[in-house]
DNA sequence: ACAAGATATGTAATCGATTACACCAACTGG
DNA sequence: CCAGTTGGTGTAATCGATTACATATCTTGT
């Protein structure tokens, strides 16, 4: 076992108490320029390192902060993740990660993380947490340490830190708009998803702004994956009244769409505009003709992380 | 604040001392059943839940590991992370991530994690670490509970999980031998990485091996990205004498060499042959001409967890 | 010169779980 | 019948930092 010293240690050195030490470090401004330097100094020669399992006990914190994903091994939320963990790790706080899977799992309740003073927060990036559990963080006393991220959860208070879906999906058509098409499908996010929902429902909306037809069958139900863009795909070769363009609900389908068609000879754009949504790096790099609505995650996250730290610090505010 | 119970509470309401409900909880086996009984009917009434800070502080242990990622944002990673969580999660231990960047700019030290019981071990993703920081962890009296997977640095006696990188170098060229191809170009990752040197030495001897003649321009630095491959492609379409296959240290480079082609109206696999390594998913289900290298990183990630945790459950065996 | 305040520091309780040690009762074998 | 063992439980010290409160010293204004 590795001995480090203690404030104990310090304070001997510098021939003061404890308090004192432990002032100087955390508030120095109070503490004397001579004492200031004198701790410094045995801080110095005994090389002390605070014990952070000594603070948060003392402290009630843990001066960290949980991050729920629904799948870990999707790389969509690592730039979210790099946003939040950027801000965190600015601020002096850890960043726990977790899985919904494993959560489920391992029979644990989300809500013990805060209350066993692992987590001083919980920032969420699943929508589809199962409503039990949602219910249960709703009534929770804790309920203000717990945001959501990039998706959310309809019919609850929690606060959530969101892209532009709305706007985006507007957007899509209105670009498309310009570059003359009129006719435009839609291939949607999986049903119940509250993104999926939210695009759709903007997408629908401005096509009727436009005064634009909008077959039923030119909305098309996936699930942000490639394989349901190529699915796409064959829908839209057996029309037959070809939409000229279509707005990907996702950069996945949007490039599951694109290579599908390419496998049948059709080329983008020269046959077909397509517009995704998400802007992932992969997608930008790799299918030029690929235009995408650009979600700046790294942003989403750094935003999420700020705003839950807010609350940690000032949990009494209700930050309306 | 939110009051949650404390063993105090539990004891008092058991009739029992609060070292009996301690062992109740962490070693059921040396209390009385009827004991047993009583404190776990006390738990449930009081909902206690255990304060870690409390236990951890007692320990002298935090009950998590910390990720070091070279950057968060890449996707590589997130399979390797999720195995992992997902081990480390039934273990009962926390994941704690971090960025070597993020570590860097706060000026915090590594070491830290483990000196002041945030973390029990580091698993590090990172090959590239500055040599300062290698050697510091290196001579630190917790170097045992420190491992890398993935990538490892050279000539220190750090633990590594690896995946097969030889072995998969020699495989590759192997299966494009038995394609028939005689004439085999390589694509390298970054000139310093350890991946990128180890598969580069096992593709040359491998190719010497079979009695091929290798070309030196027929091997072409690259970087694992995508950019990368694209660049390599060109090269080839340069050569007067193509070479009929080419192995690509990683499914970027592939993805990008084998899009490049594409764009000048070469095809895979009618034009040549090419092989990645990684596996991505991504390639997976995009480039069904792709043939890759398995790395099984969820493996990966689940080894090298469980080799840590063994390094700290009996941090005095070498583990040899 | 002295009350009142400001400034700096020390004393000691505290956070909540763990565990060494002590203790007692019940049982065993000779 | 008693020494020795076993099983079950309680007492109290402990981990190391924080902080309310007490105390001491120094200013400052009148």
């Amino acid at each position: 076992m590795v001995k480090t010293s203690t404030l104990q240690d310090v304070a001997r050195v510098a021939n003061v108490s404890t308090a004192t030490v432990s002032r100087t470090l955390s508030n120095p401004d109070v503490v004397s320029e001579s004492t200031r330097r004198r701790v410094s100094e045995a801080v110095k020669v005994t090389g002390y390192r605070i014990n952070r399992a000594a603070r948060n006990l003392r402290t009630q914190r843990s001066y960290s902060v949980l991050v729920l994903l629904p799948d870990l091994a999707n790389p969509f939320f690592s730039t979210i993740l790099e946003g939040i963990s950027s801000h965190l790790s600015h601020e002096g706080y850890s960043l726990l990660i977790a899985s919904t899977k494993q959560i489920h799992e391992s029979g644990e309740r989300l809500i013990d993380y805060l209350d066993d003073v692992r987590a001083d927060g919980i920032i969420i990036l699943d929508g589809s947490l199962d409503s039990q559990v949602v219910k249960m963080l709703k009534d929770a006393p804790q309920a203000n340490r717990i945001l959501f991220a990039c998706e959310w959860i309809e019919g609850t208070k929690f606060p959530s830190v969101r892209c532009q879906n709305r706007n985006g999906a507007r957007t899509a058509v209105r670009h498309l708009y310009e570059l003359d098409h009129r006719k435009i499908a839609h291939v949607t996010g999986p049903k119940e998803n509250v993104l999926s929902i939210t695009r759709k429902e903007a997408f629908i909306k401005e096509m009727a702004q436009l005064n634009l037809v909008l077959k039923p069958e030119w909305i098309m139900t996936g699930d942000f994956s490639l394989a349901a863009g190529c699915l796409a795909a064959k829908t839209w070769i057996e029309f037959k009244e070809r939409p000229t363009a279509v707005f990907c609900a996702s950069d996945q389908l949007a490039i599951g769409f694109i290579s599908e068609l390419s496998r049948h000879n059709f080329k983008v754009p020269r046959d077909i505009s397509v517009i995704g949504f998400d802007d992932i790096d992969f997608a930008e790099q790799f299918i030029p003709p690929l235009t995408s609505i650009r979600q700046d995650r790294l942003m989403i996250g750094e935003t999420a992380s700020k705003m839950l730290m807010a609350r940690i610090i000032n949990p009494h505010d209700d930050h309306t």
